[in-house]
DNA sequence: CTGTTAGCGCCTTCAC
DNA sequence: GTGAAGGCGCTAACAG
């Protein structure tokens, strides 16, 4: 591969005014660029990023640290949709981006300064971190710029982005108090996610200000995976005949419930009427399509690729931005 | 963040003996060795990856092109499912990846040799590529080892890993034909992808094998996309009441036959079978069920990084690789 | 306008 | 066993 001295040595001018000339400063004269620009096309130069990198302290590359980037999530996609939004807004800049697929057990062999430091990069997005992870501690008060997805926690070089979860998810109970369901069910996700935290404040501040006492015992935890929501609303609906909606964390989990409830001879929505979260491309597939809160998962990388970028390049601009869900009314809920 | 200078000037040592003992080297002794390691830990030394790059010439990413890594493939998963592969397979690695979607026209600007270049690749897993694309050029003689996924083609760094697919596809069309059609049309996606001009020889193939002649017009193209493939079906099917069987060549677009044929009351399978390919999630949720070939995505990721791997380092191993294929019959498939 | 000098952090001879 | 010197490819002062 061509390097600069290369071309230095080709055109008879030094290393430095080679590397000005191909970085567009203004003092080379016109001549001596052209004459070097096309050199360096004939001898296919293309610079050496990590070179660059090196004395430049900017490495053009940004980290996108998920949690378990794993198969099995082919049902909802939403790390796969958030990749895809990094990814498009990534392309018409400069840098691009390494996948560091973590795990909170991981998280222990290397710190996230250290992730940060071997590559230099130059921003991270952090995506399905658990509230306790170390990672997000250290992402805090870590020199490297990064933004959060679904975890609304401000820092001096952190921003990030999450939707009015909060808000739609309090619709949706709300909708099936409407409907006249009292006993309405949970399913959360996991205790560890902060989405799940707030999704259940949701769930019972909906109640409250409906005039339903809280129930604990219809809250149960799927861990965000079907076949855990599967056995624990087996568990529920068997000793709670009076259950008459079921409000899940998410449409994996409401895959779950309404598989659960197929067991039990529980027809929906007749029986029971079920709202799930996430708008999953399944959900308008099943029988009876599901009634979900849609989320944008896609905009939301697009849009932390888009916050990153203002902050490694030190513009201010927004530090937060909320998305808008929607609630989406199918075939899976109806009147008690 | 720490350097081996900082170390050196802690200790007393050279940076020459720092990074000996630091890199496992067996001339140092034992005493300063656990001492460089102390203080090393102490600071919270990591080592930049970058710098050492550029004197080892390796800077121990690989990159994964892929081809329009887009949202609308939330259908099929498969460029997700390879992901998901690939990154779990070098997660045991020191390497790590970075993800370059491209396109056939954004490869005029940047060609395969720059990608390569400018951060020293070591080495690249290519998805999704069209035959007659310049990267796929390039990377034949380029040195940079490259594994392909789905494009048997083989090169001195190059290895690739496919499916047994033609054989599949033969056997999904033999089956229709035991099942008494004769009339069998073919869905196709973009002749430009090499799967399917594969695929459609298949079909061929195993018409002429069992005694039936050759009609091009039950040949039409949907693209691989849900829309063409209706908009395909339903010009097909309507001028067409011979025709008892689609062959598609993707489930995608299986869906969009089905589509047609739901809109021009045709029954599946009572009066229409259809064959899909890859086995998507969809496939078994729909009603009704279709049939179709399973492919093994996230197999094909894992087993490309480990070739990469082995090529990168130099030791000899399989450099092609078939993952066997399925026919999985489901209910979309019936007796003439 | 252009060249010289210096150095980014690291590794690899080659001496001692 | 340890250190000095040199260089990977590039950019950033600083002179001229």
């Amino acid at each position: 591969m061509a390097t600069l001295k290369d071309i230095a040595r080709e055109t008879g001018f030094s290393v430095t005014t080679v590397s000005r000339a191909l970085n567009g400063y203004f003092d080379v004269s016109e001549g001596t660029r052209t004459k070097i620009e096309q050199t360096a096309k004939r001898l296919g130069y293309s610079p050496n990023i990590i070179a660059r990198s090196l004395v430049t302290k900017q490495s053009k590359t940004i980290g996108f640290i998920v949690t378990d980037l794993k198969r099995e999530s082919i049902k909802d996609n939403f790390m796969y949709e958030t990749l895809c939004g990094v990814s498009d807004t990534l392309a018409s800049t400069t840098y691009e981006f390494v996948v560091l697929s973590t795990s909170t057990a991981k998280q222990k062999n290397k710190t996230y300064r250290q992730i940060c430091a071997e590559r230099q990069l130059d921003g991270v997005v952090i995506q399905g971190l658990k509230i306790e992870d170390p990672y997000l501690i250290e992402a805090m008060d870590s020199d490297t710029p990064c933004v959060l997805i679904d975890i609304p926690i401000e820092g001096e070089k952190a921003a990030y982005v999450t939707s009015n979860q909060f808000e739609s998810a309090k619709q949706a109970v709300k909708y099936l108090r409407r409907m006249g369901h009292e006993k309405i069910a949970y399913m959360n996700g996991s205790e560890h996610a902060h989405v799940s935290q707030i999704r259940k404040k949701a769930y019972e501040e909906a109640l409250r200000e409906t005039g339903v006492e809280l129930d604990p015992a219809l809250v149960v935890n799927g861990d965000f995976e079907e076949e855990m929501a599967r056995r624990a609303a087996l568990h529920l609906l068997l000793n709670r005949s009076d259950v008459s909606a079921f409000f899940c964390a998410s449409d994996v989990m409401a895959l779950g419930v309404m598989q659960a409830a197929k067991e039990l001879g529980i027809q929906i929505p007749k029986d029971l009427s079920v709202i799930g979260f996430d708008n999953i491309l399944l959900s308008r597939y099943i029988t009876p399509k599901l009634t979900t809160i849609s989320q944008q998962p896609y905009e939301m990388g697009s849009a932390a690729a888009e916050m990153l970028i203002q902050l490694i390049e030190g513009h201010d601009g927004e530090r937060q931005i909320e998305l808008k869900n929607e609630l989406i009314l199918r075939e899976s809920t109806s009147n008690r």
